[in-house]
DNA sequence: CTACTTTCGCAACGCTGTTGCCAAAGTGCA
DNA sequence: TGCACTTTGGCAACAGCGTTGCGAAAGTAG
């Protein structure tokens, strides 16, 4: 029953194995101590990571959570003795005693995190800070079955965690892959275009093959993750990450934890209808953002379907009151110019209209990586209490 | 420092004055003892509330917090002191002692909520339990000045809370108005079309005047509360409120919490564009929701109205994943049937495309007096850990 | 009447963050 | 060089939270 046995890393790990004593079992709410000493190391630990090796001292600890120097001071102290924090160096004194600097050990732990795409697999190997320390690709076919598929997935997994021998505990491993899922129970459903992959439990069964906890979500929702926790999006916590590649999807992130609705169906973002009895679309509906946009592209008019985007990504800061839009993917990245000032115009002029300040544009930077580190972030997160939505 | 001195109510009361000792202080996170106890209380008396007049039993109580027996007795112990809690009467035995049924007591605290709406005001007084046990109403003109309209509220309050020496303390009043506006300083940016309420500090002039915590918010969110604290949307927890009236808005529930967004600017359904390049809308867009269902029911095709209607109804559910949609307003109310049959075949149709189940459709039956009462709810809610979203 | 079940409070406990106090480690000035 | 002052941060005692062990209370079943 209690966790003080075992050593640092699975206490607060509350994502994905058995968490918490007990006040993570289920939506239930009611907080007993182990479950706040848990929430406020985390918040240290967030501190922590987000300062990076610049580190931070116990007294802006302190300020930032709210908590007593003392209460900080008694929860470093645990951390440090768990080998998850260290002291580095001190800063310049204001004229008294000069302030420890403590910084996030990022050896002290890993994860892995491998993005399923339909034509290749990414993997990569981060430590505590998120930073990659490994990285593994090959191509694959998404298509190609079930049982072939976790059967590379596990081949590479095993690669990347066998290719040094790491001190730090290893959390586990997050995929990421498109295609509508169940986050929480790890279960496929019908990947779009893939059939075969339909009720797939396959969170299961690669935590059986692995012998590790594994976390399953979506690309877009991985990707999210992984700009939330990097500081890709500092200092706002709410915004939208819209990728467009050979689709158009969406992540959303509500207060610096990513929202995924109650089926991890949210963020469905490239079937927003913006034209009545449009052009017909392959989900069925017409005038979707996806097709016009894909269309104008096709068309080479790069232009307009930065047009159309902004007017759906419009629709999303208006209903969401989001702080920023990302925008990513193949096809952004093909114009990057184009796409963001196309949309920041007609986001601009919408606030202008509305006499509001206008929500500011931004390029992901994340790459073809970032879904992968984002994937990997599934299992980091849940430490620094970014757990869900 | 200490808060157990002071009477109850005030302690929980996180959302409109001091609230907790430190850690509702900004969005720190920092969580002491006292912020554990209070939610851990404030959990306890919403699934009081929730059971209503039939009561709830200490061992549910634990089973649904996932507290300890114990736990649970010690804080319905203290909540009896204060006399917020009561017993009444017991259960069933099940082969040993009965559970002692308890209740929350409904007169112990009152909040007084009030709709400020283009032409008419609404106040009512509401027990802790939020049902209504005093009405006033009048007519307005919202645009006759922000000194008259002050005035003017401050005259109905008064003589709302005057009409009986009630024993509970008064938690003070909430004030639900159009517009958009900043509900955490409780400034009005400009309510559209009535330029003379820029930047008005309502919530403050209201404070000083009425001599009680105020807290201000926007139509639309504070009648989402009223619908999340009810059991109008039971059993989801997440939800979206369409109210169409004399225009079209919106209200976001999340997680059993109104989203408001950083702007409070959240739930701007009415201007959403479904038509790319469709005719103008007053707000300056071109094809917005709003302004195409108007015109669909002032052509007397209301089933086109709520086609319209569906189609964006269908973008919000999936970008947000929610698990209901609830319709409400004057003009919904003229037709209901068409309304909801026009909306939920579209969403089905969607659903069925996508291959997943449908998102329910329903009448939110609150009311013109909706409003109202769920402005009182934006100082009872927060007792029940209500607060933010 | 006895045995059993179930509810629920009392008392002791472990753990949390908090407070009071003091040592440590600097700066600034005489 | 030495003293006063400022600031950091640990030690110890403390109050308050939920937890555990146990027993009284209040029913049912035979």
């Amino acid at each position: 029953m209690t966790d003080g046995v075992d050593g640092g890393l699975s206490r607060t790990a509350g994502g994905c194995g058995r968490g918490v004593a007990s006040a993570a079992a289920g939506a239930l709410g009611g907080v007993n101590l182990g479950a706040l000493r848990s929430h406020n190391t985390a918040l240290v630990l967030d501190l922590l990571r987000t300062a990076g090796t610049e580190g931070i001292s116990r007294l802006e600890l302190a300020e930032r959570t709210g908590l007593t120097p003392q209460a900080v001071s008694k929860i470093t102290a645990r951390l440090r003795e768990e080998g998850l924090v260290a002291e580095a160096g001190r800063r310049a004194s204001t004229g008294g005693k000069p302030r420890t600097v403590l910084r996030l050990v990022p050896e002290a732990g890993h994860a892995v995190g491998v993005h399923l795409d339909r034509d290749e697999l990414t993997a990569v190997l981060c430590d505590l800070t998120g930073a990659v320390v490994a990285q593994r690709g090959t191509p694959l076919d998404l298509g190609a079955g079930a049982e072939t598929v976790v059967e590379r997935a596990v081949r590479e997994v095993g690669a990347l965690v066998a290719g040094g021998g790491r001190p730090g505990a290893l959390l586990g491993v997050g995929v990421a892959l498109p295609g509508p899922l169940d986050h929480r129970r790890g279960v496929l459903h019908r990947v779009t275009g893939l059939p075969e992959w339909n009720g797939f439990p396959l969170r299961d069964v690669l935590a059986r093959r692995l012998s590790l906890p594994v976390v399953v979500d979506k690309d877009t929702n991985a990707a999210a993750l992984g700009l939330a926790v990097g500081d890709e999006a500092a200092p706002f916590t709410s915004f939208a990450y819209l990728h467009f590649g050979a689709g158009l999807g969406g992540g959303l992130v509500i207060g610096g934890a990513v929202h995924r609705g109650t089926r991890t169906g949210a963020g469905e973002f490239g079937h927003q209808v913006v034209q009545l009895d449009g052009p017909p679309c392959g989900c069925g509906n017409r005038g979707c953002v996806e097709a016009l946009c894909l269309a104008a592209v096709a068309r080479g008019e790069p232009a307009e379907a930065a047009r159309v985007l902004g007017v759906a990504a419009g629709n999303l800061v208006a209903l969401l009151d989001v702080d920023l839009l990302l925008l990513g993917g193949r096809t952004v990245a093909a114009a990057p110019e184009t796409f963001v000032r196309g949309v920041t115009a007609v986001l601009d002029e919408r606030a202008r209209r509305a006499g509001a300040e206008a929500v500011p544009v931004r390029l992901a930077s994340g790459g073809e990586r970032g879904v992968a580190e984002g994937a990997a972030q599934l299992l980091l997160a849940p430490l620094f209490g970014r757990a869900e939505g």
